[in-house]
RNA sequence: GGUGCCAUAGCUCAGUUGGUAGAGCAAAGGACUGAAAAUCCUUGUGUCACUGGUUCGAUUCCCGUUGGCACCA
C-alpha cells in the first residue's frame, strides 16, 4: 500500500496542536513536527511547543530534540524528516506532519537543492563586510558574481544577497547555477491540510495566547537564555522583544504588545505562503472535529485514486 | 450653570492664508531554496462631528447643536 504523509499546516495559534493530537489518535500514528523552533528544548513556552502531557497522548518527534547551542535549518530538517519517515513507514500506512515553518514543509515535500554548507568564518566574513560598506556593496558583489541571480533577486533584502555572496565564495560558481528549480521525487505521497479561521478571531487567539505564555514563565524562561541572544535560534518572536525589555528599550507592557503584533505579521506571512500552494485543502477550524475528519478522508481517497 | 479649548483615516495627530486632505503607528496585499518565528517589497476616500449662514465655492470663516477636556462658580 502506498504510504501517505498528511501534512497539516496553518498559521501560528490557529489551533493545529489539539487537532493533529486528535487526528494522530484517530489514525493511530504519531505526530512530526515542522517547526523550525519547537524542536528547541530550551524554549518550550515561547514557541508553544506540545506540552508533556500532550507529548504522552501522542509520540512526537522534533520537539525538543535539540539545543539551541545547535546550528539548525531547513536543509538538515530536510534530511532528519526523510530519514524518520523512511523509518516510520515500517510501521504506519499513515504518518502525520504538523507546523507551520513554510520553508520547513516545502523542502520535505519538495526537497531543497544540495548546496554546501557556509562555514562560520565566511558567514562572519560577509557579514562584517556588509557591516561596514553597507547594502551597496552586497549589491555590487551579486551583480559581480551573479548577474543571473541579480536579475531575480529582491535587490532590498540583505539576507538573500548575503546568502548569494556566502555561496559564491564557496562553491566558486554562481549561486543561481546551483538552484534547479525542480521538486525532488518522494517515495510516498504527501495530503496536505490547511487549517484556517476567520481573521478576526485568529488574531483574538494569538493575542491571548501570548497573555498566557507571560502567566506560563516566558519572561523566566528568556532570561535563562538571555546569555545566548545572539544565537540565530533566538531570533525568534517572543524572545527578541523580552531581549530588549530587558536591554531597558521599552518597558514591559509594550514587550508583551509587541509579541503579539509579531505574531500576528507571521501569522500573516504564513497565510501568504500556504495561499500560493495550490495542493493545499482547506479546513474551517470552527467546524466539527467529525466534519473535518470527513473531508481529510475525502481526500485521502480521491488523492490515492489519483494516484493511480 | 459660566468661560475657554478641542472634534480630520482603526489609533495619535498634521494641514488646507476658503478651491473637498497627509504623516507615524495599526491594518491589508505580495515575495521567499540551508538564518525562514528569518529577511524584504507594495498599499492611505476619509459623510474633515451634526445643523444652518456668508460665499461662485466651506473641512477651513460665522451662528447654533451634540460630545470631550480644562478652568471658574
Amino acid at each position: 500500500m502506498l504510504k501517505t504523509l498528511v501534512l497539516l499546516l496553518g498559521p501560528t495559534g490557529v489551533g493545529k496542536t489539539e487537532l493533529a493530537l486528535r487526528l494522530a489518535e484517530r489514525y493511530g500514528c504519531p505526530i512530526v513536527s515542522c517547526d523550525s523552533r519547537q524542536i528547541f528544548r530550551e524554549i518550550p513556552i515561547g514557541t508553544a511547543a506540545p506540552t508533556t502531557e500532550e507529548q504522552q497522548r501522542v509520540k512526537h518527534y522534533f520537539i525538543g530534540e535539540r539545543s539551541i547551542e545547535e546550528e539548525y535549518n531547513a536543509g538538515q530538517y530536510e534530511r532528519d524528516a526523510l530519514e524518520l519517515l523512511n523509518n516510520l513507514f515500517a510501521k504506519h500506512d499513515v504518518v502525520l506532519m504538523t507546523g507551520g515553518s513554510m520553508l520547513y514543509a516545502d523542502a520535505v515535500c519538495k526537497g531543497l537543492d544540495d548546496l554546501p554548507s557556509v562555514s562560520s568564518s565566511i558567514r562572519a566574513d560577509v557579514q562584517r563586510e556588509y557591516a561596514t560598506k553597507g547594502l551597496s556593496w552586497l549589491q555590487s558583489e551579486v551583480q559581480r558574481l551573479d548577474p543571473a541571480y541579480w536579475g531575480e533577486v529582491d535587490r532590498q533584502n540583505p539576507a538573500r544577497l548575503a546568502h548569494c555572496v556566502e555561496l559564491c565564495r564557496v562553491t566558486g560558481k554562481p549561486y543561481s547555477a546551483l538552484r534547479s528549480h525542480t521538486a525532488k521525487e518522494r517515495t510516498f505521497r504527501i495530503v496536505k491540510v490547511g487549517l484556517d479561521r476567520p481573521r478576526e478571531e485568529l488574531y483574538a487567539r494569538i493575542n491571548e495566547r501570548v497573555k498566557q505564555m507571560m502567566a506560563a514563565g516566558l519572561l523566566e524562561e528568556v532570561k535563562a537564555v538571555y546569555p545566548q541572544r545572539a544565537l540565530n535560534s533566538l531570533q525568534t518572536v517572543g524572545y527578541k522583544e523580552l531581549f530588549a525589555y530587558m536591554d531597558g528599550q521599552y518597558d514591559l507592557e509594550r514587550a508583551v504588545e509587541l509579541i503579539q503584533q509579531n505574531s500576528r505579521h507571521y501569522a500573516k506571512r504564513q497565510l501568504t505562503w500556504f495561499r500560493r500552494d495550490k495542493e493545499i485543502h482547506w479546513l474551517n477550524a470552527n467546524d466539527d472535529y467529525e466534519k473535518n475528519c470527513n473531508s481529510i478522508d475525502d481526500w485521502l481517497r480521491a488523492d490515492s485514486v489519483q494516484e493511480e
